[in-house]
DNA sequence: ATGCAATAGTTGTTTTAACAAGTATTATAT
DNA sequence: ATATAATACTTGTTAAAACAACTATTGCAT
């Protein structure tokens, strides 16, 4: 019960992240690219592939729905997104790129580079095996107990 | 400039994160206890302190003013703060955990024992050593290049 | 001593996120 | 075959965060 005994890793990961997010945005504005750390992820989700559904998206960016729904209303606003019902079920809405938001992408893509290169500078492989290990094991910790 | 060769350590900081933080959550709603995780932190920063000026809280916690702000604002209407003027210096608000306050901190803090004990099951001191030095450096990596 | 800069904090706007509750469509059970 | 459940998504509300712009007070320069 003695909370100082505990380690105290939330507060850790939340600080990094923060500057993190902070510094990624202000190169994105520095560059003249109007995107949210949060957009990006959906937009780099869709560069990959073809169409996808809503809910893929959400589950593969670990976001859930509504958040999905309303960055998507929001991309597809500004013309990055194409959003068209799916023939066979017409709950499901397939989401793509459009070739503005291909070109921002493709525009984001070295400022990526650049943020993640700069803020690993003096980490190596093995401490990437490390952070990806112990976070894995915080998150399965946490998501096993859950069920 | 290939992206595929960077570490993607942001979105697993990301993903993590709001696993603790929904997690945290869930824990105080099942206990009858209406504190987000940000709110906590604030309380916890008080509980070790007589009074602490708004400034001070801000630093303290790597939240910026307005943030602070609110959530002083929102503590001090649930009964959970006392914001009073500075006599010498009238810009600022000294900020004071109340009775209440006191209480629902003493009430939060096994549960954050247990949401932390059990995040951190499987791994150990060497882990902890890791990670915080990891964070440590991408968090000076940002914060030395922005100056 | 006055003007100007710096500091402390607030307020407004936008985005992300969590949660609850809603609609529409499809699947399933009897 | 029809009622019910499940799925996909949307909408509303609250909180947190970022940023800009604002008020009020204090510090400083000349």
């Amino acid at each position: 019960m003695n909370l100082n005994k505990t380690k105290r890793f939330g507060v850790h990961l939340d600080v990094t992240l923060k500057l993190i997010k902070q510094d990624l945005l202000r190169r994105f504005r520095d560059n003249g690219i109007d995107l949210t750390p949060e957009q990006w992820t959906i937009l780099s989700e869709l560069a990959g592939h073809d169409a996808i559904y809503q809910r893929d998206l959400a589950a593969n960016t670990f976001k859930d729905a509504p958040t999905v729904s309303r960055i998507i209303e929001l991309l597809v606003k500004r013309g990055y997104l194409l959003r068209e019902a799916d023939e066979e079920d017409r709950r499901r809405f397939l989401v793509s790129l459009t070739d503005e938001g291909q070109k921002i992408y493709e525009k984001s893509a070295p400022i990526l580079y650049d943020a993640r290169t700069l803020g690993w500078t003096g980490l190596g492989d093995k401490d990437y095996d490390d952070l990806t290990r112990i976070l894995g094991k915080i998150s399965s910790n946490i998501t096993k107990n859950q069920s």
